[in-house]
RNA sequence: UGGGGAGUCGACAAGUGGUAAGUCAGCGGUCUUUGGAACCGCCUACCGGAGGUUCGAAUCCUCCCUCCCCAGCCA
């Protein structure tokens, strides 16, 4: 592409943030440089609000021929962990975006954000506070009443100076002392009232182990961060735009050049679904899914188990837009995108979820014929292969009717069908179990004349189904998953509950037993198919690693568009 | 009711004084060896409300209404 050329003129539809970009190039601020951050903290696994952020960030950075760092925001040791930072990384990377070598940590700067502790000392700017955490939040005020200045707030430079060392060197207890900023305890906006910059936590850090047993608060040890690490545009959510005041006065009170400016946006909001890392932590650990990568979850690990791929979610993350209006993204959009990557990379295969045998009457005993299915119809260069055909097949139940509604193309007695890439067939004879009443066979007849699918000139046949012979075909297992929650915002429960009540009891249904079509056999993990007529599915890494034998798993990842369903569905409700 | 933000079609989102893009969803149709895909239509938004300025306002001014965020030694 000519991106020189696209993204230097002014076209109408940029975001505010890339307006702000150009302006800032136009005017020659920080000298025409884009450095940009992407700063999680290692709490937990990215989910898919986080894609947004980091196709903003990155993005950004790629199209100013600026860089964007990777910064582990490390500073509560009681929450954090490797498996987290070791997760991000991967996450970040398999969607496609690359630091380098510009892989930081806000514990990499413990030392230099002691050092600058030690300057606000100095110049009267910050404290050593002794009152408790509750103390604290009886003379912090109230969101109308203004707060009273703590007892120690005019403590000698020297003396907080020598306490603050002593807070450093562990000789004093959790919680019993702060570093507080010196601002404002009157002021309007409450994160300004003498905030904490460090607090005593005596626990081991996951990089720093017990070198410290003082760290930095966020507001403080952000702004110091990008400071640091040369940062012109710190791109965060609009819950931090109150802290915004804290932010630049973390960098003027220390007089640095050069100071990045903080720009907020609205946080990706999802119908069904939920994107609070605390949340997502509890449906982890109450076991209401299988792990952080269940396919349900809206981490990146569950949508990349789940079968999206990257190109889906970048896609997804440039059409939700970029606004500071909070809203909610309707899901339909993310299944878009996943339906329109997949569409033109999926291989076609035929899988019957729910089998029933087909009994060709007429068609000779013994023989397999091998016939020509096209791989895609979309892009032809994915070839063609072969399936086999034989006397015994497997349909889908739902792809018959013994008495078929209006407007239903598919099989019922007396009815043609076309089995796609075989033969059109017609129903005979409806086989029950005397018992239960249940189909056990359909016996059909087919026409040989119509090899390959094809119908004589002028004759029309409505309907194509899937089938799979059933000899020849796979056993394996299909896992149907659906939305997490069942109502659009889980965390609208009814009174007394909270979104776990929204928990869709279907959100994953096992199926066992069903047949594809053999080609199926060197499916590798982590492959992603169409069955068609039903949707997307991708190899689980559940599956066995001797898949010629079986155990085969497949993960649904969105089902094909349902038109036949909404009629039915109109049918029922009308 | 202190402070900070935001209000444009069901959803997301352009529009920055000249008379409302696009996308998703929904609806209808064409086509079709996936009731998939593709394609074609429709979805007739008076731009939160009321005033005002102007030849002309979603865009400027005034007042009002609604929603979101903030009282962690979390981020």
């Amino acid at each position: 592409m000519d991106d020189a050329h696209a993204s230097l003129p002014e076209v109408p539809g940029k975001d505010f943030i890339r307006e702000i970009l150009d302006e800032d190039r136009r005017t020659g601020k920080h000298a025409g440089r884009v450095a940009t951050r992407f700063p999680p903290e290692p709490n937990g696994y990215l989910h898919i609000g986080h894609a947004k952020s980091i196709c903003l960030n990155f993005g950004v950075a790629r199209e100013y021929g600026g860089t964007c760092n990777l910064r582990f925001d490390d500073t509560n040791p009681l929450k954090e962990e490797t498996e987290y930072v070791d997760s991000i990384q991967e996450d970040v990377h398999w969607l496609g975006f690359d630091w380098q070598d510009r892989l930081f940590y806000a514990s990499d700067y413990f030392g230099k954000l002691y050092d600058f502790g030690e300057t606000l000392i100095r110049s009267g700017k910050a404290y050593v506070c002794d009152l408790t955490a509750d103390d604290v939040r009886a003379y912090r005020g109230t969101l109308k009443e203004p707060g009273r200045n703590s007892p120690w707030r005019d403590r000698p430079p020297g003396e907080s100076l020598e306490l603050f060392r002593r807070m450093r060197a562990g000789e004093f207890p959790d919680g019993s002392r702060t570093l507080r900023a010196k601002i404002d305890m009157a002021s309007p906006n409450i994160n300004l009232r003498d905030p904490a910059l460090f607090r005593i936590r005596k626990a081991a850090h996951h990089r720093t182990g017990d070198a410290w047993c003082i760290y930095p608060m966020y507001d403080y040890a952000h702004a110091l961060s990008d400071w640091i690490e040369g940062i012109t545009h710190s791109l965060c959510t609009l819950e931090f735009e109150d802290h915004r005041p804290l932010y630049d006065w973390c960098l003027e009170a220390l007089d640095l050049p050069n100071r990045p400016r903080q720009i907020e946006f609205a946080r990706l909001n999802l119908t069904y679904t939920l994107l609070s890392k605390r949340k997502l932590l509890q449906l982890v650990t109450g076991g209401h899914v299988t792990g952080w990568n269940d396919p349900r979850m809206p981490t990146l690990a569950g949508l990349r188990r789940r079968g999206f791929t990257p190109e889906a979610l970048r896609d997804f993350c440039n059409r939700i837009g970029l606004a500071k209006r909070d809203g909610v993204v309707e899901v339909e959009l993310l299944e878009h995108c996943l339906r329109e990557d997949l569409n033109r990379r999926a291989q076609r295969v035929m899988a019957v979820l729910d089998p029933v045998r087909v009994v060709l009457t007429n068609y000779p005993e013994g023989k397999v014929e091998e016939l020509d299915a096209v791989n895609n119809p979309e892009d032809a260069a994915q070839g063609t292969r072969k399936v086999p055909f034989s006397r015994e097949l497997f349909i889908d139940r739902d792809d018959f009717r013994e008495v078929p509604p209006p407007k239903f193309h598919r099989l019922s007695p007396g009815q043609d069908v076309r089995l796609r890439w075989g033969y059109i067939i017609r129903c005979e004879e409806v086989v029950k179990d005397p018992a239960t009443g249940a189909i056990v066979e359909l016996r059909c007849t087919y026409d040989p004349a119509t090899r390959g699918g094809d119908a004589p000139a002028g004759r029309k046949v409505k309907g194509t189904i899937h089938w799979v012979s059933a000899a020849q075909a796979l056993a394996v297992e299909v896992r149907l998953y659906d939305r997490l929650f069942s109502a659009p915002n889980p965390d609208e429960a009814p009174e007394g509950n909270n979104f776990l009540a929204n928990l869709n009891p279907s959100s994953l249904v096992v199926k066992a037993g069903c047949r594809v079509e053999p080609s199926l056999g060197s499916a590798k993990r982590g492959e992603v198919f169409q069955f068609e007529r039903v949707g997307y599915f991708i190899v689980d890494p559940d599956s066995g690693t001797d898949s010629s034998s079986g155990g085969l798993v497949f993960n649904r990842s969105v089902s094909l568009r349902d038109t036949w369903g909404k009629i039915e569905k109109k049918a029922r409700g009308a």
